[in-house]
DNA sequence: TACTATTTTTAGATTAGTCTAAAAATAACC
DNA sequence: GGTTATTTTTAGACTAATCTAAAAATAGTA
């Protein structure tokens, strides 16, 4: 059985993996599970052992086989748990990453396909993140960071890159959510910030530090 | 913050207080945790220095306010969790104990004061046993075991004493479920078996073993 | 009351997971 | 290419939770 702490571990190392296409290295693991570099060098040196990571003394880690499954399985439960949370229970989506955090690491089977098939097999969480299948295949999606818009285009926001908490209040603030449309009125060269309209109603200014976590689908 | 460890501890030793009405003994939590008396008496030492429980040596355990506390939040909500699996996954009353007893070290107060709400403020769980509210309260109903009744007399199903899984298999076996309704048709002295028919309509004979594990309110 | 059986506690070890400080390896730079 | 700087690993210690075996306390019984 893989405990509470090596799950996180290696989801920690899917993560990194993902983002950088690079084996995950020990201070980058360290980062991301707040904890000291020598406490990670304990645990992968018992990860490889059990056969969940390729593990070569400095020389950083992948998943095996096995560990990858064990992943992204973890991130398909959290993110049908913040489904359920947003969906059935009316949490807002910048309340729900922590209590998913610890609803992904509940062991049934049985319980997260019921509760896929209870949500009617949702192929998004509420920050548009792919819910992985039940195989660990992930769902691609034509999708563009809003900066790469030029004047007159359209889109629809699909997702953000960060999940902040100020970033999605201050999305809630602007009443941009997952389906607002876009419609680009004009970019400042200076600093690269954007006038938008959203939803052919109101125009706002976003700066680049915004746009370019709104993950959008160009529209013709 | 308590861990889950403890928080165990903590649920054992309110059902052993609440069974016996009497302080719970180290085997009797050992027993019930399945653990050795050493390890017992090692975690009381640190629930009393915790103040969670009322711990004298030789002298057995109670729980203290905070203890108390604790426990039956826990027993909250491990019963809104299986009313949540049976009413809204559909799962059998016979799958959702062990499930339950992760879901219940779920720490949000807001995601079970939702989840109540979600469920329609449900007051027993689908064994029947009372769902204590947010302050810890159990309500009281009025009932005995259907071993107490004589002949001629009715009842509903209202709760089971026992939850073991191979009792509440023969019971979906016999279609026997909360609401049925019996009355006795007769007893036999010998080894007090008992004779019901069961919602008016099937007569059968079922064991003092069983009979003394259903819960009834008696029906005029 | 004295002896025996049972229960409970202590003593001492073990494992998972963590830490700090120091040593070793690798990367960056003049 | 040699010297720093950075990263990673090792060494050694700590805590929570567990175990077995032995000692101490309590309960049961003749
Ligand atoms: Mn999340
Ligand atoms: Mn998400
Ligand atoms: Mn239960
Ligand atoms: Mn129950």
């Amino acid at each position: 059985m893989t405990s509470f702490t090596e799950e996180n571990y290696l989801k920690a190392i899917f993560k990194i993996n993902e983002k950088t296409s690079k084996p995950a290295s020990t201070n980058g693991i360290a980062l991301q599970i707040s904890t000291s570099a020598a406490s990670v060098t304990d645990m992968l040196k018992r990860l490889a052992e059990k056969e969940l990571i390729n593990y070569e003394k400095y020389k950083g880690v992948t998943l095996t086989p096995v560990g990858n499954k064990i992943a992204t399985n973890l991130i398909r439960k959290h993110r049908l748990w913040e489904v359920f949370l947003v969906n059935k229970l009316n949490f807002s989506w910048e309340q729900v990453h922590d209590i998913a955090e610890d609803l992904e690491h509940i062991k049934s089977d049985s319980l997260i396909q019921r509760l896929d098939n209870y949500l009617g097999n949702p192929r998004f969480d509420p920050h548009g993140d792919p819910i992985p299948n039940a195989e660990g295949k992930f769902m691609i999606r034509n999708q563009t960071s809003l900066d790469q818009l030029s004047a007159k285009q359209k889109g629809v926001l699909v997702g953000v890159s960060q999940h902040q908490l100020e970033f999605l209040q201050y999305l809630n603030e602007l009443e941009i959510k997952l389906g607002s449309e876009f419609e680009i009125i004009s970019i400042t060269s200076f600093d690269k910030s954007v006038k938008i309209r959203k939803d052919g109603m109101v125009d706002i200014t976003l700066s680049h530090e915004v746009t370019k976590n709104l993950l959008v689908k160009k529209l013709v």
